[in-house]
RNA sequence: GGGCCCUUAGCUCAAUCGGUCAGAGCAGCCGUCUCAUACACGGUGGGUUGCAGGUUCGAGUCCUGCAGGGCCUACCA
């Protein structure tokens, strides 16, 4: 009875790497997943691409001086690379863009008039700024001016970071755009707005409810929480890159990028069944009701693929389907700290170049964070790859090959009657694949690893008790060690089929060693009736194996070339990890991973150009901290007391999660000492002291050079 | 300040509805073996489950307070 599976991974954000959290998260679950429906012979659909809309990359392009197409183009290509880097399969990788997927416009736009037609779509024009020296609409955020309710000069469009009011941006004074710096004007435009409530209240609280109750407590808890604070969500957008709206007069707009992302799913597919020619399979997949379909996401996209995503798909009345499961995963650290790309808080390729993708998927896997946050660290690397993988796995398979070398012409013995201590081992292994199975269904990818190398430490304790090297030497109890290897033999094959969700290259390399030909074995290849009608290896004696020949080789301490199917990990090479991780957060920008044709991720876009006048303006001194406490109404700020050589004046800052009180008396700062004083929740701040961030994201102090007296004047 | 979550052996983590759940792996210690990358196997110490109370016949598992950590949010001129 196989089933029809459909698997989808989060469509990575075309603007800007990925690393290893985004990769345990959504994308390696989702490619063992798969790898494990088919191997039970599922009738098995993954899709993914990248995400290239949205005004984000619209933005980012534009700085780079390159056009849309080709800005997406070169993130496109870096994530397909750090992907099939870790031997993510897909069916289809391909995109968002029209350029990349010319079905993709077509069906977001039918999405949009199927939901507009069933009445989920709600239309109202409203005045919104707009810059005539850009040509274009611009969202709030990227309006500032002068805060109606407190006064404030720098108010975002969409709220007063003075007094924490939500604004409506129409009413700014004197409103500048931040992209360019221009003057905008306010202009009637007209967008599309879906009800979400609607859905909820009709049917997608009831379906949650029903076919949530079995998904992972957290992806559960997390979205009957969300359901309650449904609002309607604004669909279209005033942008030149995106799926045009298709309605009379909507020039110049386009969809949401959050709406059309997740249509990607479909197109890309669609795209994938046309070019094979088969393109009733598309349908097939997305409309079957008895097709299980899967999101792999991480948590931050819970909401979206649990509540959001089927109100759309359902709304259409084209008859998608909807998810069977979403089981979203939680957040990936490295050493304690977030993933932090341009901060170069992150784990380089070339720290990882050498290494065999199959020990970075399997360590990956044991550490995925299924039901809580956890964190990659590189002792436990080490650990993972030194004690499960080579010595327990690998090891077993190199003792019992390199034996058979040694003792039996290289010839793995034929099967001949079982003992009871034979029996029991190959239902150990029986045991081992329904664990695994159920774990993997259960989407439980740390447990079905911990199945895989138990059944390593069996195989390990049978030989051990067995003692093939004692037996061999006795002829009497030669035939006795041949039958031990053949069994030992038989678990490697075993082994191997265990292995392949996770580790598909391993599982090859020691089906090779066996000299099995043929189709790779499937679960049923497990177990005592297995071996004895030659579902792995032919009955009788099996010749010409390649053995360990197969494996990778490497020299040993006395210099004897050898070869083992994991090589280990030193000590030392965790230690150098750590530091060259250290020392890049240090030096974040100087070493900040090259990407070439677009600007690094992180560094924030350069304002617009000044005249010397606004320069000269600022007044700004050097000071000395000589007093600071905690704010008493603000967790962030400390009440400073700066000395600035002709006065001591009260200045508050921002930066209580850098410093504490104590640590900052006597400490030399620069203050822009003739700026407009502003109550911060109670307390008058008389200027501003100058910092930048470091690598975690905490400010930290510009210091004048120690020969400078307090009241000097910065030029 | 408001909201949510977390704190279990040195380390990383398990314990469905409160009832042999106080566990596993690694590290440590002792021992055995030599086929194998000194690999493996056997044995073993180790926790008043952050602290203090409470509910219950019975609580890592429920309630309250405290300490510590995280996330969201306000305060970053």
């Amino acid at each position: 009875m196989s089933e029809r599976v459909l698997v989808t991974s989060a469509l990575p954000y075309a603007n800007g790497p990925i690393h290893f959290g985004h990769i345990v998260g959504a994308y390696l679950p989702a490619d063992v997943y798969v790898r494990f429906r088919r191997m039970l012979g599922d009738d098995v659909h993954y899709v993914c691409g990248t995400d290239e809309h949205g005004v984000a990359i619209t933005l980012k392009a534009e700085q780079a001086g390159q056009s849309y197409e080709s800005y997406v183009d070169h993130w496109h290509a870096v994530i397909r690379d750090s992907l099939a880097r870790l031997g993510i399969e897909f069916d289809c990788f391909t995109g968002t863009a029209h350029h990349r997927n010319p079905y993709h416009r077509e069906l977001a736009q039918q999405f949009f008039l199927d939901l507009q037609a069933n009445g989920y779509l709600a239309e109202r024009t409203e005045e919104q700024f707009y810059s005539e020296r850009s040509q274009r609409f611009l969202p709030d955020r990227y309006v500032e001016g002068t805060c109606y309710h407190c006064g404030h000069e720098k108010a975002r469009g969409d709220e007063c970071p003075s007094c924490g009011r939500f604004l409506d941006a129409r009413r700014l004074k004197d409103p500048r755009s931040t992209i360019d710096g221009s003057v905008p004007v306010l202009k009637a435009t007209t967008h599309w707005y879906l009800d979400l409530a609607r859905a909820r209240d009709e049917w997608l609280r009831a379906w949650f409810e029903s076919k949530g109750a079995d998904w992972k407590p957290n992806v559960r808890n997390f979205v009957l929480g969300d359901l309650d604070e449904l609002r309607e969500r604004a669909i279209t957008r005033d942008l030149p890159w995106g799926v045009p709206v298709p309605a009379p007069g909507s020039d110049g707009k386009v969809l949401y990028v959050w709406f059309d992302a997740p249509i990607g799913y479909l197109s890309i597919s669609r795209q994938y069944w046309e070019a094979r020619g088969e393109p009733a399979r598309f349908e097939e997949f997305w409309k079957s009701a008895d097709t299980k379909l899967f999101h792999f996401i991480g948590k931050d996209n819970i909401t979206f693929h649990a509540v959001v995503f089927p109100a759309m798909l359902r709304g259409t009345g084209a008859g998608w389907i909807l998810p069977e499961n979403v089981p979203a995963n939680e957040f990936f650290n490295l050493e304690g700290r977030k993933f932090n790309t341009s901060s170069g808080w992150f784990v380089p390729a070339e720290s990882v170049a050498d290494d065999p993708t199959d020990a970075l998927r399997y360590a990956l896997c044991t550490m995925m964070p299924e039901t809580a946050d956890s964190e990659w660290t590189w002792e436990e690397y080490r650990s993972r790859v030194n004690d499960d993988l080579a010595d327990n796995l690998g090891n077993f398979a190199t003792r019992t090959l390199r034996f058979v070398e040694r003792f039996f012409d290289a010839a793995i013995p034929a099967l001949g009657e079982l003992t009871p201590a034979d029996r029991e081992l190959f239902d150990t292994a029986e045991a081992a694949r329904d664990e695994l199975v159920g774990h993997l269904h259960a989407f439980r990818f740390r447990q079905a690893c911990r199945a895989l190398t138990a059944l390593g430490n069996a195989c390990n304790r049978y030989y051990d008790q067995a003692e093939p090297w004692l037996k061999v030497k006795d002829d009497a109890q030669r035939p006795r060690a041949a039958q031990v290897m053949r069994v030992c033999a038989e678990m490697i094959g075993s082994i191997a089929v265990l292995s392949a969700p996770v580790m598909p290259a391993t599982s090859a390399t020691l089906l090779r060693a066996l000299g099995h030909v043929g189709a790779p074995p499937r679960f049923d290849a497990i177990g005592a009736a297995a071996a004895q009608t030659g579902r792995l290896l032919p009955v009788g004696a099996v010749v010409g194996a390649p053995l360990t020949a197969a494996f990778p080789k490497f020299t040993d301490d006395q210099g004897r070339e050898k070869s083992a199917l994991f090589l280990k990990i030193a000590e030392e090479r965790v230690k150098k990890e750590l530091e060259r991780l250290r020392t890049r957060a240090d030096h974040p920008v100087a070493t900040a991973p090259a990407t070439s044709a677009a600007p690094a991720a992180a560094i924030e876009p350069l304002a617009p150009g000044i005249e010397f006048d606004a320069f000269a303006a600022v007044d700004m001194r050097a000071g000395t901290i000589v007093a600071a406490d905690r704010h008493p109404r603000a967790d962030r700020l400390l009440v400073l007391s700066v000395d600035l050589g002709f006065e001591t004046r009260t200045i508050c800052a921002g930066v209580a999660a850098a410093y504490t009180p104590d640590e900052l008396i006597g400490r030399r700062v620069i203050a822009v000492a003739n700026l407009a004083a502003r109550k911060l929740r109670g307390i008058e701040s008389c200027g501003m002291l100058l910092a930048t961030d470091d690598a975690e994201g905490k400010p930290r102090f510009l210091a004048p050079d120690p020969a400078t007296p307090n009241g000097a004047r910065v030029s």
